[in-house]
This record gives C-alpha cells, sequence and structure tokens, in this order.
DNA sequence: TACGGGGGTAACAAAAAGGTAACAGAGGAA
DNA sequence: TTCCTCTGTTACCTTTTTGTTACCCCCGTA
C-alpha cells in the first residue's frame, strides 16, 4: 500500500516516513505543494497525508485539487486545531484531520482505519462489479465470459467514476470535474465520451453493464446481474 | 440519514443531539452500552456515535460487538486522549476517535466526512414523507412497494416544496417563487405543473399522495397513512 | 339568466437536453 | 513518412421538458 507524505519539516518528514514503512507501507514524499501534485500524478498512492502549512502551495489547495479528481484517501496534518480550520479541512474533502505535535503510532492507527474503511485494502488498481472486472492499470475490461474490450483513458475514468458509486447517479459537472479536472471538458465532450464508451459496452453480447441517463441531472451506471 | 448517539452524560447528549438534527440528521439515543446494541438493531443507524465510558456495558464492547457484525462507521468520543488509547480504538475498529472536549460543530464535520468516505452519503437529498422518498438526486418518488415515478425537475421542485411544509398551504405566488425564482413562472404554468404532476401521482394504485387546491389561495399535498 | 373568477384539462409550440455521426488535429508507432 | 488511435469539434436529429394558449366546468352574484 502505498502512501503519499507531503510534509515540508523535513525532521518530521523522516519521523513519519520512518514509521510508516516499519508498519508495512511504501512511502512517496514530497516537500512542497507544487510538487505534491506532480508525485501523485506519478506515484498514484493509496493515501494522501498532508500538511497544511507548505512552500509554493497551499495545502488546502492541493487537498481541493487532489478532490476535485479523485476520491483519494486524505489525512490532513496541521499546527492549526481551532474548529473552524478543522470543519474546514474537512468540508474540503480530507477525511480526517490531525493537529500536531501528535504522536506517530496514533497516525498509523489513522492510516490503517482510514484504508480500511475506503475499502483500499482490496483492489489498488481494479474495480470489480458483478461479473467484471474494470483494470485501471491497462484500460480495460474484463469479463469472466467474453474477450476484455479495451477502453481509452478517458473511458476508462468514466467508467471508473460511474462504478464507484452504483447505484448513484452523477450530476454531469460532477462527471466531468472528476475526468478532465477543472478547466477542459464541457457537455459536449461528456456527451461523446458515453456515447463512444456505450457502443464499445453494447460489443459485448449480454451487455450487462448499461449506463443510464437521468434528464436534467446526469448518468448512472446499471448493472444486470444474471438472472 | 439515522445516527445513533450513545453518551450517558444527558447534558452532552442533548447538545449533541440538538446540533445534530439541526446538521439534518435524524437522531437516535442510547444511555448506556446494552441499550446501544439495542437500538443498533432495531434502528438500523447509519452511523455510530459512542461514547466509551459507558455503564452496564463498556464502550469498547459495544464497538468490538458491532464492528464483528456489520461496517457501521463508528466515531468514538472519550476523556482518554492517550495514544494508547486512540490507537486502541481505532484497532477495534471504529472509523474515528475525538477527545473531549470537543465542539458539536467539528463533531458534525466529523460525521459527514465519514459518511462520505463510508459511500453512505448517498442521498445528500431525500425527502421522507410516509412510505414515500422524493429523491431529489435523480428526480423520481419512490415508494416501498411499487415503482418509482419519474419527475421532472421541475415537478421535482413543486413536490418538495409541498412536502417541506406538509400540512401548510402554500399561496400560489409563494410556489411559483421557489419553483421558478424571481422572474419567470406566472399562475397558467403553476396549473400546468400541478396538473402534471397529479397526472403522475394518480398512475400510482395506491394514491395516498394527493395534492388539494384551496380556492384563492394555493395548494397543498395530503399524505394519507394507510388505514 | 348572464357574467366573471378560479381552477382543471388538453393540444400544440418552443426550448433544452441528449444521442448519433462525421471530420480534423495531435501524437505515437511502424 | 504513413498509418494508426485518441480526443476534441461541430452539426443534425430525436426525445424530453417546459411554456403558451384555449376551452371547459363550477360557483357565487348581479
Amino acid at each position: 500500500m502505498k502512501l503519499l507524505i507531503v510534509e515540508d519539516d523535513l525532521a518530521l518528514s523522516d519521523v513519519l516516513a520512518f514509521t510508516l514503512r516499519r508498519a508495512g507501507f511504501t512511502v512517496a514524499l514530497a516537500y512542497d505543494g507544487l510538487a505534491a501534485l506532480a508525485v501523485w500524478e506519478r506515484e498514484q498512492p493509496d493515501l494522501l497525508v498532508l500538511d497544511l502549512n507548505l512552500p509554493k502551495l497551499d495545502g488546502l489547495a492541493v487537498c481541493r485539487q487532489i478532490r476535485a479528481q479523485s476520491d483519494l484517501p486524505i489525512i490532513i496534518l496541521s499546527v492549526r486545531g481551532g474548529d473552524e480550520a478543522v470543519v474546514q479541512g474537512l468540508e474540503l474533502g480530507a477525511d480526517d484531520y490531525v493537529v500536531k505535535p501528535f504522536s506517530p503510532s496514533q497516525l498509523v492507527a489513522r492510516v490503517k482505519a482510514l484504508l480500511r474503511r475506503a475499502g483500499r485494502y482490496a483492489t489498488p488498481g481494479q474495480l470489480e462489479i458483478g461479473e467484471w472486472v474494470l483494470d485501471r492499470g491497462r484500460n480495460e475490461l474484463q469479463s469472466s465470459d467474453s474477450p476484455p474490450i479495451r477502453l481509452t483513458p478517458l473511458e476508462t475514468r468514466l467508467l471508473e467514476s460511474l462504478l464507484q458509486h452504483t447505484g448513484q447517479v452523477l450530476p454531469s459537472d460532477t462527471l466531468i470535474q472528476l475526468i478532465w479536472g477543472h478547466e477542459g471538458g464541457d457537455r459536449a465532450m461528456l456527451k461523446q465520451l458515453v456515447y463512444r464508451l456505450r457502443t464499445k459496452l453494447e460489443t459485448n453480447p449480454a451487455h450487462s453493464l448499461t449506463i443510464e441517463n437521468v434528464p436534467g441531472i446526469g448518468y448512472t451506471v446499471e448493472v444486470r446481474t444474471e438472472d
């Protein structure tokens, strides 16, 4: 399980990395906000430990950016322990907020608790739904009884977003955010992408996986389990 | 979204219940460990807020028992803030551990963060009335024992407005404001909308949900509970 | 009886949202 | 280079949703 620690205090960063590695995690490090985003992109960690007070790009901004594009578990570290700060951090999408100073062992426990809750202990690069497996690492959708369907990177992200929220209707704007990030992406492109993905899903004889539209809101995925 | 608060300090319990209810949650209460298990069974809450120091049955024991049978999100409250206590609580299966004293607003934020992470927050906008659930996230009206009725965005807003003021008669002008905002919308359109919504509500065999007119004033919703 | 207002019903038109298709540019691989 | 794939762009068609208008009924009152 890979963690990304973003902390500019080198002493603390070292201690955390040491403790977490001893607890069995793989650790990647970043020392400022911009680097954090780059490393996140490259390393695809399973959890982020994020200090708020960072050079170059504020921790809250990092949190917001990442949360806009993924549901990566995030634990914020901060010296600011006031209610407002905590509430703000959590509302921005963080999952936990730990006030400094704290003990490394407590952080380890919180990391484990969050990973457990986020269900990341299971399939790091694979999403299982019914008879389907979405392999994010190789951009394809595998079924037990038919050849895999090759997807493009964008199609993979779309399907991933939908599958991670099975049963919910994802608003178009939310989807656009999840797929293209802040800038770039509009309704027309989403329309296109949905169309292309649907076309591919239909190539499967028993297309038990369909994308439904809810007018005025967005899209959902329907998983028909075998009758 | 229903929360179960297990706390034997009545003063604190009251404050928490009040704050959480104001945040839009439904709250069930229990004051000792045995009661907690009973209420949990009966109420099937979506999240548990659990004090550790309880009469009759220790909080940790409650946590262990519940965790053994379900993956209910659990937040522990405790005066014991030492590392060992926190680690022990989290390792027992709790998702978060808040040390007293804390502010209600922070607890609300943590509750929300955990629900979000647990994927139980799937329903940020559901209105429950009798056997009906108005799902604003997907524009439909669901009943326990019949297929959902699909609504258009405007119909959803109309029904939502009416349901939020069950028992009151909403003047036509107020409704127009609520549905169309400042500009746009007139009596004729409201008439039409009410007509269309009624038509859809009638498709349900036992139409226990009807929209009544009060001449010269406006409309109300009538909820007939089962006889 | 005639008149007028409020409300219900209906048909039709306009506008918005969604689906489909064709095409072009970027960039990588052969 | 040439040939791919992937992505973005645009256009056009279909469906859904919303707005418009007209006509009816009921009821109270002049």
